[in-house]
DNA sequence: ACCCTGACCTGCA
DNA sequence: GTGCAGGCCAGGG
């Protein structure tokens, strides 16, 4: 539960993007960060999946909050020091039809080309100078 | 292609 | 009031 006013509009931001993530996708935590206007903060969205509430009472909780579909920007499903989550996520990502390759230290991987949701150009992302691919091109 | 590092900002002890 | 640690990321060896 956030504290401050600031906190509590950031949280809700980042779950409110994440509700957007459409079922049988993935995408990063700083993805999210980007969506919501504060890119400098990956960890930050972290931290809010971390206190996602399983109260369904609350607005935002485990069950309306599609948290399994965010993962590390390396495709990789983070352990956050408790592998049996990850599995877990691997599990629920499955049952939605998203392929999930074990690596060879027990990872978790998921193809960002395949699975992957990015779908606009950023801001940040044009003045990078990252070009859409010819293939996401309407 | 890999490992290591600095930076980022908050939440919690 | 301070310090440390965290569900990360991008860049440099």
């Amino acid at each position: 539960m956030p504290r401050t006013p600031e906190a509590e509009s950031f949280f809700h931001a980042v779950y409110a993007a994440i509700q957007e993530i459409p079922p049988g996708r993935v995408t990063s935590y700083a993805h999210i960060a980007k969506l919501i206007g504060t890119p400098q903060r990956p960890r930050q969205v972290g931290v809010c999946l971390k206190h996602l509430p399983d109260d369904p009472a609350q607005r935002f909780n485990s069950q309306t909050v599609p948290w399994q579909r965010v993962i590390s920007a390396k495709g990789m499903i983070s352990p956050r020091g408790h592998p049996s989550g990850a599995a877990n996520q691997a599990t629920v990502l499955r049952a939605e039809g998203v392929t999930v390759s074990t690596g060879a230290l027990g990872e978790y991987l998921v193809d960002f080309g395949e699975f992957g949701w990015f779908p606009r150009q950023l801001p940040s992302d044009v003045e990078a100078g990252v070009e859409l691919s010819s293939e996401e091109e309407d």
